[in-house]
DNA sequence: AATGAATGAGTTTTCATTCAT
DNA sequence: CATGAATGAAAACTCATTCAT
């Protein structure tokens, strides 16, 4: 692996586990065992270093949320596909926890971040709707357009807030795997309202599914 | 206003306007037009001032969502009793906004404070669990229990959630009002699946009125 | 004496005699036994400091060059009013040497101080030709108002480059107070064509009281 | 171009843009397309590269000004050759003026270069006094040898610090070819008491030449 | 000749906090 | 209660220079 995705891999592990904010720049680099003057050498300064996580964090987003096309849905039974979504949600969340869990300090300092996070989030929302159409299609939910938009916003907004959520709750600071599997569940009870007959009967599989890793 | 009082109103302020992470203590003494010295005598360190504006939250929190006696509430339409409860979470949610767009961050530098905050959070849950069950009780909404648990949550989760979640998708500027109005809507639409036909009308009534005010 | 007026001497100390570019805010703060926070305390960074060296040497300059009313005048000797005027600019020159030696330097990192210097230069140039008009009032020089601005600005730039052009001359690097009196001949030099008898005799008199200090 | 050769030409070239100071090795890279790497191949350090800068212009100041042979001289007009030193002066000052406007600093951060200037400088004068006594030969000026010493110092001084003595006057923009002849002016200015009635029409002749070009 | 990643000591600057008055 | 000067450890960042290839 090349110095500069070194970094980048060392920083969100040490950003995941203490927090941007008391991570410094010599932190990274020692824990990399180079020099400062190296880190400096492939980022101009930490800002780079968390837009370069970010440009990761944005490529995954994309490739996985892209809908699938009708006939491989199709043949891959819808209990796959939602399980697929859903770990996708949650590696994501579990592998950029410290994104997720200081979003608007990290926003406010960096104003080309913001841009290209925002972007990233209106691209998403469109592939959410695609998704929630097909699952609307193929019967496993019922509800009006109106409904459908509202039903992607409620869930964008727990997958982005979960953990920033979870920390109130908890005795200990610490995000373990346990909190955002309940988070899984906490989507799927979101989703259960407007589920059909069909679509409840997955819901129950995935539930047995994220229960057993609590 | 004591000065206590005013150093904990002044860093409210600004933490609101600026995020705590760049509002230095020498910034909000110099807001106020004091010394340093003084902001340290009535404050042992930052974090206690921090502690003191939550300690104001909290008593706002408790107030605002003890669950009414159940003769005033026969006494009050229930979509009034609606009405005043989203009013009361979404102003504290603007009143206090820099902290729920920190609280990692903040809670993990302050283990007292933690715990105040989840015994609060612990405490806001019941209420709201309260609450949920007289509009059961009033015919409002119809659920099982453990559904009813998780409607909760969810709409905790999009009250305490909501202002992050647009600030980070909107630009400063786009922060308004009517951006809170957006909120009240969504949580409405959250309950909206739940609700009985009486509940539905309303539900329509309290969205004419916050469509009104967009 | 004040903290903030021994920083700005301590500088001015470690300038003259090491250059500005050698001397860090570090190395002012351990000359005056003071540390690097107490210094950022009081100056904002390394320009404000220089910036404030500049001030006491403005404000030096305006006073030193008012030219004297005429009645004050024709009661001291001609010879007294030349001789404190070479002294003033031998002592601004001496004790303001880094900032002779590097002004192209200096101004070009700060706009604002390039702003103070060029207004205070140009003060001092309508001074200098007051003066330079008592002179010929009388009678010690002789020449036509546009020879005389000639000449004015020939002085003004012999006194404002002399360090800088006589440590090109030197073969070690130190400049002592005997270059800066060499500096006061070569001005003479420079009046002399322009002398009447009179004014010869006076330039006589201060060349012997300059040479006898090299 | 070789390679050493490209750098001493690029490196003066940022130098007189932006100043040895803010100029780095790895900019002068940059600029060059090379690597820093190579760079290091050619010169040892920073301080080479200047030096090899300072050789060019000490080999042009060499061959400018070496007096011309008697015979030569005879066949030109002596108006021709004053017009060609101004402008050979002038023209080196322009081209080499970043180390005009540090030469305290550059040489005191290095003693062989320290000297390369100084026995540089002394030649000079040396040929400018040549100059100066063939003028007088020629009967365009008359002064004593002790006046002629002082006559080449202020001339030689008002040429090499002309342009930073503007510089630190005007702003960027304003440093323009205009300001280049004022400095010729200048000079005439210097020279004109010397000067017997043959040479006042030369000069005149030569004043004539650069306010035409203002 | 040339590359470009890597070094590391050094520089400016920040800021929560203390302390004498 | 209040002042405001002072602290000092630590942060981000720089840059001349080296070195393996």
């Amino acid at each position: 692996m090349k110095t500069k995705d070194r970094i980048i891999h060392g920083a969100l592990t040490l950003f995941n586990e203490n927090g941007e904010r008391s991570v410094t720049t010599n932190h990274i680099a020692a824990h990399l065992e180079i020099s400062p003057g190296n880190l400096y050498y492939h980022f101009r300064n930490k800002e780079e270093i968390i837009s370069g996580i970010f440009d990761n964090y944005a490529k995954e987003l994309k490739t996985r949320f892209q809908p699938m096309a009708e006939d491989q849905q199709s043949n891959m039974p819808s209990v796959q596909v939602m399980l697929s979504y859903l770990d996708s949600i949650f590696e994501l969340m579990w592998n950029y926890r410290f994104f997720y869990a200081n979003l608007p300090d990290i926003l406010s300092r960096d104003d080309a971040l913001k841009l290209k996070y925002t972007k990233a989030q209106q691209a998403l929302n469109e592939n959410l709707i695609a998704i929630m159409h097909s699952f609307r299609d193929s019967g496993l939910i019922d509800l009006e357009d109106d409904e459908l938009q509202a039903l992607t916003k409620t869930l964008h907004l727990v997958a982005s807030c979960w953990i920033n959520y979870q920390t109130a709750l908890l005795s200990d600071n610490e995000i373990t795997e346990a909190v955002i599997y309940q988070g899984m569940l906490q989507m799927l009870n979101v989703v259960r309202p407007m589920a059909t007959e069909q679509g409840r009967k997955q819901i129950l599989e995935l539930e047995e599914h994220y229960k057993g890793r609590l």
